[in-house]
DNA sequence: CGAAAGATTGACTGAGTTCAACTGAAGTGG
DNA sequence: CCACTTCAGTTGAACTCAGTCAATCTTTCG
């Protein structure tokens, strides 16, 4: 994926910008070459629940060339970043071309599969608070540089972001942010949180609470 | 794989039998020939959350082995059933050999992602109501023939199964199915739902409740 | 027929949603 | 440089869905 990516020319996506729309079909999928891509779905109300979040490597956008179908998701940029476009008929060929790609992709999208059914079975028996703690552990965990090859301490992400992702309403990821202020295991200004100690939110991350 | 499963001898399981345990080391991957079998994923409650059931021509227990790590679900039979073991060794043999192999499993696989993610979706933003209707509905429509090649507008299932499905309480699945009996859209004598209405059903599923 | 498993109902409780008001930081234009 | 809008984040209070516990009732099956 790599290689297609440095053979192809990347397009600057802004901060905010819709990549994608849920249920426009899809003409190409897009290889994220820098910044982090929300993938998020949006029901009859309104409310946004996170998917994924795609970051530098990862591949968005491919699951309804595959399936023929419309987008099921939205693809909304987190940050800047570089997106590299990869046509349908592109990537009909280098799937035919090298058998290994399809079971690469095979394997991270079962991985994903995997991912995705333990959340879905944390979301009925966990707390949001527990749900809140491993979020914010993955996201820590997985932060990237920023830019100049500097690992921060801390991650970038609303309270909407944050709710979308545990599936809570904001005000109570708010809430429960604050208890984890209160224990000094997170500081936070505005979006800016900052982890302090891991080991107090991979506790709560624990049921039962 | 129709053709590998034909070619293999398939082994009787028994309704309530485990295929394979949360936990334990894949040494294959089974594709199911009759009966059905649920996946699930058990926490430390002891609570089940059902990831998906499988039917005839569903493959199960190869996602361990992509990834070479212990299954994440444990499989169930639902009821008794024949399924056709393949060796891991058959099976890496099967993807070299045929490159539309892997990219059919692609295809397969994400579309069973695109589900999850509309599961995990659901799980937040809809009530337990709309749920169960929705889960009735997909049941009845995939239930398969009896036997003998007769298709029943009943399905069978226990209401503890019903609760794992859609991330529930027992009770609270019990409490539900009680209002579908009294609307008229559903019977039930024991384990034996039988959908009257699909139309109310569908009614029902649909947000808000 | 009787035990064991599965289904049902009631009472109580609490986590999390909703609504609504308020604060604060960040622009923007006069 | 300051009033003015705007948007993100906070906080309080009322409400409600769904979970838990516990006591039956029913169906299934040996």
């Amino acid at each position: 994926l790599k290689q297609v990516s440095s053979g192809k020319t990347s397009t600057l996506y802004r901060k905010g910008q819709i990549v994608f729309h849920e249920g426009s079909p899809p003409l190409a999928c897009f290889c994220v070459y820098s910044g982090r891509v929300k993938l998020y779905r949006t029901d009859l109300d309104g409310k946004h629940q996170i998917v994924s979040i795609a970051g530098p490597s990862d591949l968005i956008g491919h699951h309804a060339l595959w399936l023929q179908k419309p987008h099921a998701v939205t693809a909304q940029m987190l940050e800047d970043g570089y997106l590299c476009v990869i046509e349908r008929s592109t990537l009909t060929q280098l799937l035919e071309r090298d058998s290994g790609l399809a079971l690469e992709l095979l394997k991270r999208t079962t991985q994903e599969l995997e991912d995705t059914q333990a959340r879905l079975a944390d979301r009925s028996h966990r707390s949001a608070r527990s749900r809140l703690a491993c979020a914010l552990l993955r996201l820590w965990e997985s932060r990237g540089a920023d830019g100049k090859g500097r690992t921060p301490d801390h991650i970038l992400v609303s309270r909407q972001d944050l709710a979308d992702l545990i599936g809570t309403a904001q005000e109570t990821a708010i809430r429960l942010l604050a208890e984890l202020k209160e224990i000094k295991a997170v500081s936070a200004r505005g979006s800016r949180i900052t982890v302090i100690r891991p080991d107090l939110l991979r506790e709560r991350s624990e049921p039962p609470y």
